[in-house]
DNA sequence: TAGGCCATCTGGTCCT
DNA sequence: AGGACCAGATGGCCTA
């Protein structure tokens, strides 16, 4: 089996390889000012992003200047903030099982299962309005009835929402139901 | 080969 | 102070 993008990828752009241009380990000392207008406020490591919260400040940098110690902390920090996207990637996994899409063996990926999971919810909310609306039968409606009426109205949303990428996954979904 | 998707690194900002 | 969150950058894998 094959899992798409997916390497054991080995470190790279670590931290003691950094950008040339700035602030190699020659930065100033802690507490001193050094932001604003500057070059490195323009661009950090190919990234910054500046003014998208609380605008204005940039760089902390209060952490050890010591090179070790900065690099104990970046491998740490690195070592988080991969724990906290598996956490996230368990999440979009269990959101996927969540949602009636059919069971193939191309898997759902991030943006497909925000948008049905978005769509499903919709045709759920639309399906209970209505019945809210109409009475429930006595004794119910049968599961399968239930079952139809939201493909139905997943696919209408689907439909009307006019994303064609997806909707290969509603025929797909269809069929499977018929199937089973 | 191009484009899509993804994992990881990184540094700035926010929160406790 | 340190962890969480966020988003840009980078590069690998896969498919059309």
């Amino acid at each position: 089996m094959k899992s798409k993008g997916k390497a054991v990828k080995p470190s790279r752009r670590t931290w003691s390889k950094p950008e040339p241009d700035i602030e190699a380990d020659t930065e100033p000392e802690p507490g001193s000012s050094e932001q604003e207008g500057s070059e490195a406020s323009v661009r950090i490591g190919g990234s910054w992003r500046g003014s998208l919260r609380g605008g204005g400040r940039r760089r902390r940098r209060t952490h050890g200047s010591n090179t070790k110690e900065r690099s104990k902390r970046r491998l740490e920090s690195n070592e988080r903030e991969r724990t906290r996207m598996h956490k996230l990637n368990n999440a979009f996994q269990a959101l996927r099982e969540a949602i009636p899409h059919v069971n193939t063996e191309k898997k759902l990926s991030k943006i497909e299962t925000l948008t049905l999971a978005k769509n499903y919810i919709k045709a759920l909310t639309t399906i209970v309005v209505d019945m809210s609306g109409a009475g429930l039968p006595e004794g119910g409606v049968s599961s399968e009835a239930n079952a139809a009426k939201l493909l139905q109205c997943y696919q209408k949303h689907l439909e009307d929402e006019g994303e064609d990428d997806l909707t290969q996954y509603l025929t797909q979904m269809h069929s499977f139901s018929q199937r089973s």
